[in-house]
DNA sequence: CGATAAACGAGACGGTACGTCCCGTCTTTGC
DNA sequence: GCAAAGACGGGACGTACCGTCTCGTTTATCG
């Protein structure tokens, strides 16, 4: 038995989608998550609240996707185009913690970025408490990153850079879960020097046993 | 400059308090933050909806007193009696990681268990929204306990188990970060294993250089 | 200049309206003006409050809707149709005394009626305290049935019943007010002998002068 | 078995009850009747909430008193002093139309006056809702003022100004059912015309047959 | 003349209803 | 023939007052 009301996706107004996008962005930046309205959206949009609503269940998954749509358009930017994804590695040049130091770096001025600290803000407290929308959050968007890390990590691991036998789902959270703390949690400011700090505190945590 | 209309708070009827405190993390408790409403509350409590807006500016202030009152509860409790904070420092036996190891498997604990988790994580999410609710988890929550590790850290310097000059305010970071990481993105399960190993890289990461 | 925000009529639910209408009188009717509320309206209606704010601008404005409506709905059941209000007019066989003297009883058996007793009566209060209301009150209500004394008196003059010259809208008041005083403030009982009377004290007065 | 909490009325503050007076007075004049609250009288008047409820059932009874304590001032101030009612009697030139014509024109200025308008329109309305209210209305604002005027028509009949066997309490209404109804109901202007010829009119209907 | 009890001002309390804002669904209409 | 527009039943918001109930503080007889 199939979805009773499944939209016909082929016919989906693209202008009507970007509209939506553009529209929760903003007031997500504007005025605050709890205060961003389904209607306001639509509103603003010049849309229809049938048409949210057909497409998405609800508001957080709205920002959701446009905040995906938003972080897919700018690496696009950044990267060669669309699809490729081999930019975001982390570099590798043989100095872990000069690598590490630019990837927390730039992960630093995201966090700092207006742009991106609203929306995703917002996704990630209201992933905090509804855990499904908290499992999207982390699949969609932190766990690429992620992924990264342990990536890089297991590379240091081969280069007899790090310890053998750690475990890089575990090692990497040393460096990204100080970063999220401060980040989420606002206890003391996020800076470049912080990241470096962090880099070299954990780096020695795992580096070979002498 | 006074608040115009300040009530009498010598006239606060403790018994609206208690209720209210009650009925607040019950509700958080069993249908979740968002669903919980301020009438819900007056109505649980037995209380008119007045008595809440005259005392708490927002849900969030009422659930972060409740959530308040109920760790002072437990720790007077668990404690030598009222007041006594000393009971709360972390053990100082020479061994800093063994040390740690308690004291992050008692916050893993803590995170895993409901009656803690719902309001806890209900509030850091409100306040990873609203930076001013969230000032105050942090520093009436959050800070008397980062305090501690910052003491003992600063303990560990003076007898040579970390590495001199080193910035406790950041190091601590090192051991909740990934911990609160994990509590609040669900990205891997919270065991004591888990916090065991962040222990053991994070105190390496920290060790006086050789 | 139009409205701002002038809700859509053609979209109007015929069958709130009804239901609306309905709710209003039996509440009156049951628990008096002052009791009824718009939630309870709404309520009983099996309607949301917005529907009611949509429409009308207060508790009253529904209550006169709903008796203009029950007036027009006894109107045509008993008259010949809708829109036809030929049947209204005072009758004129030629003795003035006898012919108010019908219509005069017929409006004390409508002011004994319960069911016209209880709204009409609120609506009649609250038109005395607020101007507005009073003045729809006495346009859509009062003032057709005003209209046909004037115009019987005016047939009479023509008939040489009354004295030449005199002024129906003045006149006429002879014959309502006293009917009115004693409905509204209750001063002694509203019998078909007390019309009988008033009839005949006032054709006196508005007699041909020998 | 006796009231269970009399208040001892020889205790009472006569500078709360006249400043519960003003308070009602002004505030019914100025903002309504419908808008008054006892909460606003109380904070008006610088006296507790309780210090009403102790005294008077509903904010009807207390705007009652205080109409009733005005009138009172007014007349002791036109009048010889206290207590004396005799200068209240109609008139008995002989002339009974110049007679009423001056006790109907002192009405008619009576009702056009704001001070006595406002507060006698709201007690009006709340009567003919209220039906025991309504009855004190009447019992000691309205009654006192028929009594005259069926007095004046008792003694007009002796002298044969009127028909013989003319119920008084009747005839009296030919009077002011016309004037209340225009006071009340606001269908035409209340002028010194009206009274007179309202006066005519009825003086006419009741004059002896011949 | 000083004790004492009631009335007083103040206002917190459990409630009810207000009028508004949105929710998510359903219906109409205009392009 | 879709989608904008928006009316609908409903739930919660935050506010205003209701009438009741303490609180100390006058106040004004009586013991």
């Amino acid at each position: 038995m199939t979805e009773a009301k499944a939209p016909d996706s082929s016919r989906r107004s693209e202008r009507s989608r970007r509209a939506i996008y553009d529209a929760a962005l903003a007031l997500v930046g504007e005025t605050g998550y709890s205060r961003t309205t389904i209607e306001g959206i639509a509103s603003r949009a010049g849309v229809g609240k049938q048409t949210i609503y057909r497409w998405w269940p609800s508001k957080a998954a709205v920002l959701m996707e446009a905040f995906l749509d938003l972080a897919a358009q700018a690496a696009e930017a950044a990267g060669g185009g669309p699809g490729d994804t081999s930019e975001y590695a982390i570099p590798d040049t043989g100095d872990l913690r000069s690598d590490l130091r630019l990837v927390l770096r730039a992960t630093v001025d995201e966090m700092n970025s207006p742009v991106y600290d609203a929306p995703a803000r917002a996704l990630a407290a209201e992933g905090v408490i509804d855990a499904e929308l908290g499992a999207q959050f982390v699949e969609k968007l932190l766990e690429p990153q992620l992924r990264l890390y342990a990536d890089r990590l297991r590379a240091a691991e081969a280069a007899g850079q790090v310890r053998a036998g750690l475990d890089p789902r575990i090692a990497l959270e040393l460096f990204v879960g100080p970063l999220t703390h401060r980040w989420l949690l606002r206890t003391l400011p996020l800076t470049h020097a912080y990241a470096d700090t962090i880099v070299d505190y954990a780096v020695d945590g795992l580096a070979p046993r002498g």
